[in-house]
DNA sequence: TTGACTTAATCAAGCGATTAACTAAGATTG
DNA sequence: CAATCTTAGTTAATCGCTTGATTAAGTCAA
C-alpha cells in the first residue's frame, strides 16, 4: 500500500515526464523546431509513446497548455478568492469608505506582487514564453489558457477597479487593469530590452524589489486618482 | 537613365522581394517553421536564391532585421532628433520651470503616441512579432535592434524623464521609462488578452484613440507626480 | 566576352506518424 | 493453485516527405 514514491501507474509518470520534456522544448523555439525524437529523449521515453497518450505532437502540445493553467491557478488562485470575498462583502450601491479603499487597493497590489515574482521567475519563463507566443497567433491553447484562469482574474479585478473609480466606465476600468498588466508583463515581454536599459545582468531579489516598488506606487497612483476631463 | 520604377539592379529588387517574404514568414511561426522554399516562392524567386545573395538562411534572417531598424527609424527618428534637441537647449543645473516642464511632458507624449501607433499598426504586426521574439531568446539579430533604434530612443527619452523627476535616480528614471512603455506594449505583446478582456473585435481607430487616452493621462500623471518615501 | 544573376536538379539529414512485436501486471478461468 | 487471457504500456524499425544547402548549367545586360 505504501509505496516510496508513489506506484500511480506507469502511463502517468509517463505523460508527466512527457509533458515537462515538451514544455522546455516548445517554448525554447516553437512549435515547429520542438522534435518529437527530442522531446522523448529528454523525458527518457520512447518517442511512439507521444502518439500513444497524446495522439500526436499538438495533442501534447495542448496538453502541456492544460498543465500550464493548472500551475497557475495554484498561485493565483487564492488572492482571486479573496478579491471574491471582498467584491461580495462590499455595500452595494454607495461609495466606500477610505477603510475599504485601502482594503481593495492593498488586494489589487497583492495580485499585481504574485503576478511580478511569476512573470519574473526562471521557472515560469518557459510556460511565460509559450503563453506570449499564444497571444500572437492563437490557437485552441489560448482558449484553454484564458477561460482557466485569465477571465476569472481579469474580471474580478476589473470589477474591483471599478468599485474604486465609480465615474469610470466598464471600459475604462479595463483599459486601466490592461495597462496596469503591462507594467509587469514588459518585464517578460520586453526582457531584453529592459535588462539592458536598465544595465541590470538579470532579475534577481533587489531587481524584483525595485520594479515591485516602481509598479506598487504607479499603481496605487492610478487607482487613485480621479481622470480629468 | 529616367526609369519609371527605379531600375536598379535586378539583384536589388530580389535582395528586397526576399527579405520582405522573409519578415512575413519568419514572423508567422519562427524562424524553424519558415522554409527558405515557401520565402522564395512568396517572392517569386528561386529558394537557391537565399544562398546567393545572404549566404543562407541566417544571413536572411539578419537581413530581415536590418530592414526592420530602418524602419522604425524612419518613424520614431523625428521625435528622437527633436527630444535631443530640447535637451540640448534646458538650462543645465536648474529645475524646470512650469513651460520648460510642459514641452517636455509633450515630447514624451508624442512619442509614446508614435510608439502606440506603430506597435497597434497591423503593417507592423510582423516586426513586432520577430521584435518580440528575439526578446525572448536574443541572437545577433536582438543587437542590431537595441543599437539601431532601442538604445538612442531609451537614452533620451529617460534623460528626458530625469529632468522631470530631478528626485529620481537613473535608475529610478529608467524604470518609469519601461513601465510606461510596458502599457502600451501590452496591446502587442498581450494582444489577444486584451482584445477579449475588453470585448473588442480589432484594434480600429476608436480603440487606439481610447488606448492613447489612458496610456497619456497616466504617463501625464506619471511625470508629474514625485513618489512619497 | 565578361561577370552578376538565376535556374533546375540533387544531396544527406531530420521530420511526424505508424506499425508490429514485446513486456508486465491483473483478471478470469479450469 | 496454476494456466490462460486481457489490456495498458513500451519498443525498435520503417514509411513518405520536407528541410537547408550545394552545384553545374544557363541567362542576360554592359
Amino acid at each position: 500500500m505504501t509505496d516510496p514514491d508513489k506506484p500511480s501507474d506507469r502511463g502517468d509518470q509517463t505523460r508527466s515526464a512527457l509533458v515537462q520534456a515538451a514544455m522546455a522544448e516548445f517554448s525554447d523555439n516553437g512549435y515547429h523546431a520542438a522534435s518529437n525524437r527530442d522531446i522523448a529523449a529528454q523525458a527518457q521515453a520512447n518517442q511512439a509513446l507521444i502518439g500513444y497518450h497524446f495522439g500526436g505532437k499538438q495533442g501534447l502540445y495542448l496538453a502541456v497548455f492544460q498543465f500550464i493553467s493548472e500551475q497557475v491557478q495554484q498561485h493565483t488562485g487564492s488572492v482571486i478568492a479573496q478579491m471574491k470575498a471582498r467584491l461580495g462583502s462590499l455595500p452595494e450601491g454607495e461609495p466606500l469608505d477610505a477603510e475599504a479603499r485601502e482594503a481593495c487597493i492593498q488586494l489589487v497590489l497583492g495580485l499585481v506582487e504574485r503576478m511580478a515574482k511569476l512573470f519574473v521567475s526562471p521557472l515560469f519563463k518557459p510556460a511565460a514564453q509559450l503563453i506570449l507566443r499564444e497571444q500572437q497567433k492563437p490557437t485552441q491553447a489560448f482558449d484553454i489558457l484564458y477561460e482557466s484562469f485569465m477571465r476569472p482574474s481579469l474580471q474580478v479585478v476589473t470589477a474591483l477597479v471599478q468599485r474604486l473609480r465609480p465615474k469610470d466606465s466598464r471600459e475604462d476600468a479595463a483599459l486601466l487593469v490592461i495597462t496596469i498588466l503591462g507594467q509587469i508583463l514588459i518585464f517578460r515581454a520586453g526582457r531584453s530590452t529592459a535588462l539592458r536599459h536598465l544595465a541590470w545582468e538579470d532579475i534577481g531579489p533587489d531587481q524584483l524589489a525595485a520594479i515591485l516598488k516602481r509598479v506598487k506606487t504607479s499603481t496605487r497612483l492610478l487607482l487613485s486618482t480621479e481622470d480629468e476631463t
